[in-house]
DNA sequence: ATAGGGTTAG
């Protein structure tokens, strides 16, 4: 079974925190017999050393001071309560906190064996599942002779924030299968999951469960099924919930504006602002990145200077991701000087996010010289800059220019994410990547596709390969343009679906311009409608053209 | 001890 990619993951591993073991003995021996262990310096005369331990990880959390956690750690060995299961668990959690993901993974294999009450157990699965150690959670939570909600909640949460949502699913499933009763923490997870995912009939069956479970809708919850609704495509649906429950969180407000903005409708978004203020709810920082997405988006330049401005009338001042959304929105409409203005006049440092944004630009734009500016820009060049560089030298026909990237790119070890899309087909996910060969309805598939292909080229179609050069190691070369994971994914879902329904595609990076021509063309030879979601935002196909407007 | 809405990229 294929899995989605992770996109983002959330780990914060501060550089400072890079110790390895000897390091952190050291420290911790440099911290045990410092008279200031505690950061609130609590006498050990007035109460027990564990209650001491206890108030010092406590504070140390509070204030992610590490120093004084690995100081404490110390003195934990010293008095004889370094294999304290609480008080281990507590100071896993620390670790994590303070970023520092490695002593908590070194601390985790010292325990020789995990008998580790309810609460600490919970502790720990949260501690790994944040810093992405899925296996040690795991253990944990299989080892756990009695659980409780937050024991499944932390594992449903913990699969969901990594990617995982089929895993998700499973052990929710299981869950409800032991007669273990969901709360409002479990359903957030899900939701979330289900957002992600894209299919309709699991959005259905996830409210469906809410109402039956008789769990009010909160702002979080109501946050997360306008999102989930917009992102499976069912906005209506979305807007009617946002209608029915209490707006009075401006994370409702940015659920709907941002679900608006994924479908296209900017206009809309901006309309839901005026609203907003109407309503007298506050705009955050957020809000406004998804008013300048939205406008960046629809290519409404003067619109997201406007809102870019207006943010300072409402005491937010402009932090980096709202500068990376209006180099977007610059770059994006061709204005790639302009967008590299906003760069060199930030009033901070630029990070690789703003540089990202400049060189996708420089690829729509084909500007192969700002793009070299860009990458250089970029310490650690992860495989989509090699791959964005490589196609701003093919498309500018610099052939052996693209070639010396994608050598440099193979003698570093780089390859290549293959590009996912899937669709839901009876309530179940079908996933394929470029060139799969691993559904069982293989055969049936491919000869769909190449039945529409062939019927496509007589309508005129003709493939765009401009970047058929992106494909980056050897094994790679059969993945051609006819293969793409979304013609596959389209392919099963004619091959499953009555004639005249719609159609709907997830997908996981975005959509390649060859694949956007030829699904217009298969929209309007087969009179159907074809939706597909990509890592920005909607595209609906109907009778040849796209809601998108070819601009993207 | 567990939950919401966010910018870039293939």
């Amino acid at each position: 079974m294929l899995r989605i990619a992770v996109n983002r993951l959330s780990s914060s591993s501060s550089s400072s925190c890079r110790l390895n073991h000897t390091a952190m003995a050291k420290v911790i021996a440099s911290n045990s017999n410092s008279t200031t262990i505690s950061p609130f310096h609590i006498s050990d005369s007035v109460i027990s050393d564990h209650q001491a331990l206890v108030h010092n990880l406590e504070a140390c959390k509070l204030s992610s001071n590490l120093r004084a956690a690995t100081g404490t750690h110390g003195r934990m060995i010293k008095i004889g309560y370094g294999m304290h299961q609480t008080l281990i668990s507590s100071l896993i959690s620390v670790y994590v906190s303070c970023g520092c993901s490695n002593l908590a993974s070194q601390l985790i294999k010292e325990i020789p064996c995990w008998d580790f009450d309810l609460i600490s157990a919970n502790v720990i699965i949260a501690a790994f599942m944040k810093i992405s150690e899925i296996d040690i959670a795991k253990k944990a939570f299989d080892d756990m002779p009695i659980r409780d909600v937050v024991s499944w909640n932390s594992m449903i949460g913990g699969f969901v924030k990594n990617g995982r949502f089929e895993e998700a699913l499973r052990i929710f499933q299981e869950m409800l299968s032991l007669n273990n009763e969901p709360d409002a923490f479990t359903f957030a997870s899900v939701i979330k999951g289900c957002a992600q995912l894209g299919g309709r009939d699991h959005a259905q069956w996830i409210h469906g469960l809410l109402i039956e479970k008789q769990i009010a809708i909160n702002y979080i919850l109501g946050s997360a099924l306008i999102d989930m609704y917009s992102k499976c495509g069912r906005i209506e649906t979305a807007k009617e919930i946002f209608e029915t429950i209490q707006r009075n969180d401006v994370s409702v407000w940015n659920a709907m504006i941002n679900g608006l903005a994924v479908h296209g409708l900017a206009l809309d978004a901006i309309a839901l602002f005026s609203r907003m203020v109407l309503e007298e709810v506050s705009p955050d920082c957020i809000t406004f990145v998804g008013i300048l997405t939205a406008c960046s988006h629809c290519g409404l330049i003067e619109l997201g200077r406007k809102y870019f401005d207006l943010m300072s009338s409402y005491a937010i001042r402009p932090q980096l991701e709202h500068y990376g959304a209006m180099v977007d929105l610059l770059g994006r409409a061709g204005r790639i000087d302009e967008a590299y203005a906003i760069i060199q006049e930030l009033p901070m440092e630029p990070d690789v996010v703003i540089w990202r944004a400049f060189l996708s630009a420089c690829r729509t734009q084909k500007n192969s010289h700002m793009g070299e500016v860009a990458i250089n820009k970029i310490e650690t060049l992860k495989s989509g800059d090699y791959v964005l560089l490589s196609n701003i030298y093919c498309s500018a026909n610099k052939w052996d220019s693209a070639e010396r990237v994608r050598d440099k790119m193979k003698k570093n070890g780089v390859r290549k994410n293959s590009g996912k899309s899937w669709i839901e087909m009876a309530g179940v996910i079908h996933r394929f990547k470029a060139g799969d060969q691993s559904h069982l309805e293989r055969e049936a598939i491919y000869k769909v596709l190449e039945g529409l292909i062939r019927r496509t080229k007589m309508e005129g179609f003709i493939p765009t390969k401009e970047l058929v050069l992106m494909d980056v190691s050897d094994e790679e070369k059969e993945e051609n343009l006819n293969y793409h994971s979304e013609k596959l994914a389209l392919a099963y879902g004619i091959l499953k679906s009555s004639p005249g329904t719609a159609i709907q595609i997830t997908k996981n990076l975005r959509t390649c311009l060859d694949c956007h021509c030829w699904m217009k063309v298969v929209s309007k030879i087969l009179y159907r409608v074809i939706v597909v979601r990509d890592r920005i935002r909607f595209h609906r196909f109907e009778g040849g053209v796209c809601t998108c407007g070819d601009y993207w």
